[in-house]
DNA sequence: CCTTGATGATCGACTACCTCAACTATCAAG
DNA sequence: CTTGATAGTTGAGGTAGTCGATCATCAAGG
């Protein structure tokens, strides 16, 4: 490889990181903003942010297992977080058909209420949300989409 | 108003509630990626995640008022994570020059060292970079300054 | 059938995070 | 020099999280 493109290389490189850093920089700042509008929502219903996550990840029946496994969590962490949700009605422990082992995170009439308001909510103050154009929101989808599609 | 533009009016807010819908999926789903990847960063490091975050902020010294403000809690909750990252070296609680009631958390030469290598492995791991075209990278940035540069 | 190994949930002990109320020290202004 | 606000700490109390041990159940072989 010639003198030259190596130094290419190496600028090339060094100016790719250098926008990177910019990236995340901004990144970091977007993410604070909705990690902190997410506290303020959940506390507007009281609940804490595990709570929140929780409730909406029970959209559909899950084993506590499952729940473990979305908030990337000890399995006997669970034990506590449903101990509180169901002492406030917004979530059952049921039975699984064929495996007597499990038990059924499912909400509650309440809890599908409040899941909803807590959706609503969260939409409605995104920082996401306000102040982009439908065409950014398009271009903003893709990107996600891309992001988000990748194999683990 | 006509019926005629009523009747449209709803069916676009419906149309754009439900367009909304899909992109907080997605988002979320991105998020918790993101979450998991700064948690994991985190652990490699024997950091915790407010710990983490509370070096990334001490990129310049501040007053630990600051540092409250930055992770938006109760300013008595900086005591123990300042406490901690003492324990361990990475910080050291110094005097202001003005007001002798402030105390300003500096990074120790240890924790300017581990604070870059905490910055290098995040922009690393980050599932934001991998895998967007140099162009994609640019519109990305765009965005992320719009919903960035808000007003609060 | 009955061991054997894996898995789902719980419990107990321990740490970190977080809030609130009370307190000390300091500042700043009248 | 009082008066009020602000920076930080402390202690009480609750949630979140991990780890190790335990119990019940499942699933597969012998």
């Amino acid at each position: 490889m010639s003198r030259l493109s190596t130094i290419i290389k190496a600028m090339t490189s060094l100016v790719t990181k250098l926008a990177d850093r910019q990236i995340m920089g901004l990144l970091f700042g977007v993410m604070d903003r909705a990690r902190e509008n997410f506290q303020n929502v959940a506390d507007e219903f009281d609940l804490t942010a595990p709570q929140a996550r929780a409730l909406l990840y029970l959209g559909v029946a899950s084993p506590m297992r499952g729940l473990a496994d979305h908030l990337s969590c000890d399995a006997s962490n669970i034990t506590g977080i449903a101990d509180r949700l169901q002492a406030r009605g917004l979530v059952t422990r049921g039975e699984a058909e064929r495996d007597r082992r499990v038990k059924m995170l499912v909400l509650t009439p309440e809890g599908v209420r409040l899941r909803a308001q807590l959706e609503e909510r969260i939409a409605e103050t995104s920082p996401f949300m306000a102040g982009l154009s439908d065409s950014e929101r398009a271009t903003l989808q893709e990107l996600l989409s891309k992001i988000a599609g990748r194999e683990r």
